[in-house]
DNA sequence: GACAATCTTCTACAATTGTAGTATTTTTTT
DNA sequence: AAAAAAATACTACAATTGTAGAAGATTGTC
């Protein structure tokens, strides 16, 4: 499931609150976001040609329920960047979210919890629900 | 500079060392990437187009060096991805990082001390050069 | 029930991306 | 120097992406 740029607002629109109209996606745009409903439908209709979301109509009009959930499309989206833009090593991301991110001193002690605790429970964790 | 995954392969033969003819750069290609030799030169005259390499040529043939680092070239595939994936969250990066990369107990020590390391050099290093 | 508002489906069109062929120019080999 | 090999420039073309208008169907309102 690949995701261009325009979709990936209409997703994380969606997974917001749904199932939900065209109408309702719309109002959920980043207000920087400025377009027409027949352009914020044309994209809804290949979305649900992408399989990535459904839609069924109640009378005249379309409801949109995801068919990805948001953390699958994520991990999906950083596992082909850190491929294909990072050749597989993690390393820059942790620059980056340290020097990029200007993470401050107590998000970086979060980091190290939250690293340190998976350290404890990843094992269980295989098999959690998405 | 936004990258296509194509031109990610592109620029990722040329940062491993440069300047490199467009024969040099094809030979790196990780070997799943069989592209003709023309694909390799339409792309690669699309980069310079782009400004992300420069060609210069010696007597027939072109050198290509990149004119942005791969470094950055990173980060800004990072943010963007942080800013329009994750909506600016760092979290589900730190949860790709353990369970879907699967880190070794080991890394995660790595990276944990990584963290704790810039977590005191973080300030000095406001100035490095890319 | 007529008019307005809203929704849908179709069609369109330019820019970007992936992929490469052809023709021409250089360079290298016999 | 003639032939072969290699490089270049130009052209092409389908798929995807971003963006939206037009026309028709449905629904809400006075």
């Amino acid at each position: 499931m690949k995701l261009s740029d325009a979709e990936w607002h209409l997703m994380n629109a969606l997974w917001e609150d749904y199932p939900a109209t065209a109408r309702d996606i719309m109002k959920r745009l980043d207000s920087r976001i400025q377009w027409a409903y027949t352009t914020v439908k044309t994209m809804l209709t290949r979305l649900v040609g992408k399989n990535a979301m459904s839609e069924e109509k109640k009378g005249n009009t379309s409801f949109y329920t995801p068919l990805v959930s948001q953390k699958k499309a994520q991990r999906s989206a950083l596992k082909s960047l850190v491929d294909k833009v990072l050749g597989g090593t993690v390393e820059p991301i942790m620059h980056y979210l340290v020097e990029e991110k200007k993470l401050t001193s107590e998000e970086r002690h979060k980091l190290i919890r939250l690293l340190e605790d998976m350290d404890h429970t990843a094992e269980e964790n295989k098999n959690e629900p998405d």
